[in-house]
Formats: structure tokens, sequence, C-alpha cells
DNA sequence: ACTTGGCACTCGGGAACACTGAGTGCCAGA
DNA sequence: TCTGGCACTCAGTGTTCCCGAGTGCCAAGT
């Protein structure tokens, strides 16, 4: 149905059409990438590409540009990912290396990755839920107040205020937190739920009322955080770029749960996800493509980070920014 | 030099420029405000006041449009700053109250001010320096290393991986906790690094290189994090104005640095803050004016926060807005 | 001395218009 | 199946023209 030639020249007019940002005609292509046919050849192939929908004019005599359909076709089948310089790698590694906290880490990433693709990078922060208890504190802080601290192996760090329904001694509380830490150290926090279920009924009586607060908040505290936290960077670089609707792009990066959605629902593997204008699942996105990836430390996906840009971006680099990134920072959480 | 009249022509002008967005000329100034004079008096009025640097034309043949200097001018003595509602009042204590950690207080303030101004909002975390030390926590995380973690009295919680230069006991680790909470509970964060140069000279020799390790840790926690941390929210509403250079803008905001010197260095009082244009130190926001202010619980000012818009804004408005939040994340601070 | 109506002047912006040129579709010939 | 030739289309640009909002200035009125 389309031979190897109409493939060429949809890859032309991809490649092209990413370069200039001008509809490309049939006697520019011809030239500029030796396919060793004249025009009128082309015109022929294009007049087929865009009956088949992978090409379209924007009006009479005008070039053509391509459509969804037909980036997708082109991501799929007619592009090789990118790899990154070794110059470029080496400056990911040193500058991330350098983070001193998750937190860190995580602005650091986001603004690589913007700086590295010139486009708006998006990365959430490693979900709660894959990873495991190091340390549960609990600071006194008044007669009947104390904090709460969660700390992750992936080194995050969850605190929060519980007021007790008693005066409780310092020394019951330490107590409370060598059994919390013998009972949750190493523990996944998917599995959190029912080995506080189980602790519950092994304390004491007294302290059953303080405890039941202490770990509900501690439960609640999971179950929040499962709407997880993502940040963006680069917005400057949707400026002055007018075939996205700014303003709607702009409300969508605000919105955490619509950006959620993008970077992809928990999705399958930690293998790049592309998602190409109208592929995706928000109306305001209609002319942008999103290229996502997870990462994490070892084999598990603790999250996931990626890059939005108009859906005339550079796929073959794009996809190797984000691709290397995410291994990157996979390392650095996975040492740290 | 500028009798009444003038200045309520001036007035006039502003409000008019800021609801419509419009050159605005005499015919119907004279009109709209009842100045009970003809246009051809306001024209000679606005010809002196033309003169004068406070109102210009975008071009000959077209109605005047106040300067930064007729800004400044109506904010300092023309205008009065309008209060909130009090349905809005009560809306913000509602979603403020709702907080339950020192990240969600931020990221609701910020989202709170860039949706009541429809501006883009700006939020200083609250600086370290000026709070006092709640707990230190040492957690150990493997042999030879341990998790510090410091939480202040304004509810923050900073925290670091520590390499130690030898294996030490949890129990050693745990007696080093307590002396470090004894000397430190309480103590401002800008006194710490003298109570720590005493606390090393009181410690057993035995303990010294370990400790000076974890101390250095701690302090360096403090100055690093005196770059302080800022977040922004509602960059979608600046979208469609034109009158700023938006991708300046956006730069801007992503600049830590930048962002910083715009709400004020440190000002001397937690009052309202007014930069309009060119006033503004950073020359990509020209176009754009600050409404800052100070907050804090209690007495001492903790951090800043504001509001960024196009110089054309509702300065009576929004300077209500923001002096409103202000008070607000203040009192929520004080009590959490 | 200030205010006012009148009047000539300026100039941005919109409508009408023609022109140019890139690009197309199609056809006949190789 | 490819190619050159040719007529056609139409977005974008430049030109011209005109309208009207708004101004500055002046002379007359209070």
């Amino acid at each position: 149905m389309l031979d190897e030639r109409k493939l060429a020249v949809l890859r032309a007019v991809v490649e092209d059409y990413v370069s200039t940002n001008e509809p490309v005609g049939s006697k520019a292509l011809a030239e500029r990438h030796n396919l060793g046919v004249s025009p009128a050849t082309v015109r022929n192939d294009m007049a087929v590409l865009e009956e088949q929908g992978y090409i379209t004019q924007p009006h009479t005599s005008a070039g053509r540009v391509p459509t969804d359909k037909g980036y997708r076709l082109f991501v799929d089948r007619l592009s090789q990912i990118k790899p990154l310089s070794a110059a470029e790698r080496r400056a990911i590694e040193t500058f991330l290396a350098g983070a001193v906290d998750l937190d860190d880490v995580v602005t650091r990433t986001v603004r690589l990755l913007a700086q590295l693709t010139r486009q708006v990078a998006v990365v959430q922060y490693p979900s709660l839920i894959r990873s495991a208890v190091r340390h549960v504190e609990l600071v006194p802080l008044a007669e009947r107040r104390i904090m709460l601290v969660l700390i992750t192996n992936t080194g995050r760090v969850e605190q929060r205020v519980v007021d007790l329904p008693d005066v409780v001694e310092d020394d019951r509380i330490a107590h409370l937190r060598a059994v919390l830490n013998a009972c949750l150290d190493g523990c996944r926090l998917s599995r959190v739920p029912e080995t506080v279920a189980d602790l519950q009924e092994r304390l004491p009586e007294e302290d059953r009322p303080v405890a039941a607060t202490i770990l509900s908040v501690l439960l609640e505290t999971l179950v929040d955080r499962h709407d997880e936290k993502i940040v963006f960077a680069g917005a400057a670089n949707l400026a002055g770029d007018f075939s996205v609707g700014l303003r709607e792009v702009l409300e969508a990066l605000e919105e955490q749960v619509v950006l959620m959605r993008l970077l992809g629902e928990a999705n399958d593997s930690a293998a790049l996800t592309v998602r190409i204008g109208s592929e995706n699942p928000y109306s305001g996105l209609r002319g942008t493509s999103i290229v996502a990836a997870g990462y994490g430390s070892g084999d598990n996906e603790l999250a996931r980070l990626g890059v939005l840009g108009p859906t005339r971006m550079d796929y073959p680099v794009t996809m190797g920014a984000v691709r290397a990134v995410a291994r990157y920072v996979g390392q650095i959480l996975a040492g740290s």
C-alpha cells in the first residue's frame, strides 16, 4: 500500500516541516533530500499520502504538513531514537550528581530536561506506594501533640502533626517508636495497612487509643499522597510558538490531575511513551505531543517524567533526551 | 503644580485604561466621569499631565495612556486599597485551613492568590534563618551512613544524608541525638553556628570526628538554603496579554534569583511594596508590576509573597488581595 | 485667568484591490 | 511508471484610499 519511496517522502516531509516550521512543497523536497526522482513524482506520492491521511495541506496551493497520523507512523516506523552525545551525557551526570536531597534531584532533573529539549519538562515525584519504609519518627512537640515523620528508601520524607487524645509521656512515645520501627522497617508501603492492623492488636490495652490516632494519620499520609506531586519547568520555551493554544497548555500544566494522566496512567513498562496531538486525553492539548518514560531505581518503576511540546517536534532527539535523563535519575536515586 | 482637577483627570485616565485596555480620549473621559467640565478643558489638563510625564500617547491622534510615573502617583496618592468582600475572606480562610503540611500551605496559598487576582502569584517559602529548631533527628541508614532531619518551628523539614568517617553503633548515635537536641531545641537558627561551636568542645574525645561530620552537614544545610525556594502559579493568566513580553516574563519566573529580588530584597517591613514597570530590577519585566508583602507568624517576617501582572493592573484590588492573603497565611503558620 | 466651542490637522486601522509566486493537479509523452 | 509542461488556485503582501477618533490651537465668553 505504501511503498518504500512513499515512506521516504513522508519521512522527508516530517523532517523538513519540523526544521523549517513551514509547509513543505514537492520541489524543495525533491531537491533537499536526494530522492532521485522529479518533483512531479513526489507530487503523486504526496497525493496518495494525503488521501490516506498522513499529510494534509493547510490550504490549496500550499505545501503539505504531517497529520497526527503521519507523525505516528514516523515515530513508529520511520525514525530511530537519537542518542545524546558523550558530552551531553557527561553534563547530565555531573549536574544530577550534585543534588543534595530528593527535592533537589527532582528540581534539577526537570530543569535539565527542559534545557536539553528546549521544551516543557514534567517530572513526577517518586511514588510513595512502591517504595519501602526506612524509618518512622515520632517527635514530641507539646503535651498532646507530636510530629510524625516518615522516611522512605527513596529519600522522601513525609511529615504530619498529630493531635493526641491523651497526654502521653515521652518514654511511652519512645517505646511506641521502637515498636513501630521494628514492625515497619523495610516494609513496602503497599503492605503497611495490613502490617498496621496486625500491630494494633499486639499492643497493650493502654496504648491503643494513642496508637490508633497515630496510625490513622500514618495511613492517611499514604493514601493522601496517592495523588502524586508533579513539577514542570521550561514554560518559556512555549512562548513564541503559536501552533499551540498557549493559555490552554499553561492551564493544563497547572492541573496536577491532567498532568498525571498525560504522563501515562501507570503505564506497563518503563518504555518510552509518545502521545501525539489528538491522541492525548485532554482537548486543550490538541496541538501538543508528550514524550514520557518511567524511571526508577533498579527494576521497579517509581514514577514518570517527560516533556511536552508542539506536535511539530524533533521526536528522535526528544526521545533520546527523555530516555537518557530517565536512566540517570534512576541511577542517582538508587545510589543515594 | 497639579491642582485637584488634574489629579482627578489622571485618576480617571488610569481607571479607564485599566478597565478598557484602550487609550482614553478627552471626550469619553469627560462623559463617563462626571468631572463637570468640557472635553476641551480636559484636553488642556491632559496636555499638562503629558508634559509632566504622567501620561503619554502611543501615537498622535490617539488617546492617552498612563506612564509608570503616572501609575506611581495613582498608587501613592490617588487610590485606596480595596478590602476583600466578606465572602472572599471566608473562602480564603477555609481553603487555607485545610492544609496538612508546610508544602501544602504554600501550594494552596500560591494558587489561591493566582485565582483571586487573576494574575501570576509568587510565594517564597518561610525562611529558615528566622525560625528556630524544634527537633533534630539522626536516623541510622547503614553502617556508616545516617540521615539528618531538621524540623523547625515553622513546620519546615530539611533532610540530608551523611556519610560517616567511622562505623558508629546505634546507641552512640542515640546519645548524640539526645545531646544535640538538648543543646539546640528552641535555638534560633541564626544562633546555631555559635551553639554548635560550643557543643563541639564539650563532647568526649572519641565522638568528635563523627560529630564534626554531622555538624558540618547541619551547618551546610542552613547556609545552603539561604537561597530560598520560591514557587509560582497562574502563568496561564499571562497568556493573551501582549503588553508584556511573555517569553521574558516566563523566563524570569523560572529564575529563582530574579524572583527573589522581585519580591523585595528583605524589605524593611511587612508593608505592601509596589514595583511598577521600569522600577523593578529586571529589564525583561519592563511591562509588568509587582505587588508584594511580607508575611509571618507573630511579629517577625518570615518571607514574602506577591503577584506579578501587567503594569495596567487594578492596583487597589490587587493590593487588597495580597494584603489579605499575607495576613491569613501568617495566622495559619502561627497556628500549626 | 480660566473655560469653552469651533476648526483644521494628524495618523492608525480597516476595506478594496491587484499582483506575485509557491504549489498543486492533470495530461500527454518517454 | 516516471517526467516535463501547463493552467489554475489562493495566501500573503503591498498599495491606495478613506474614515474617524483624537488632538492642538485659537478666539470668544464668563
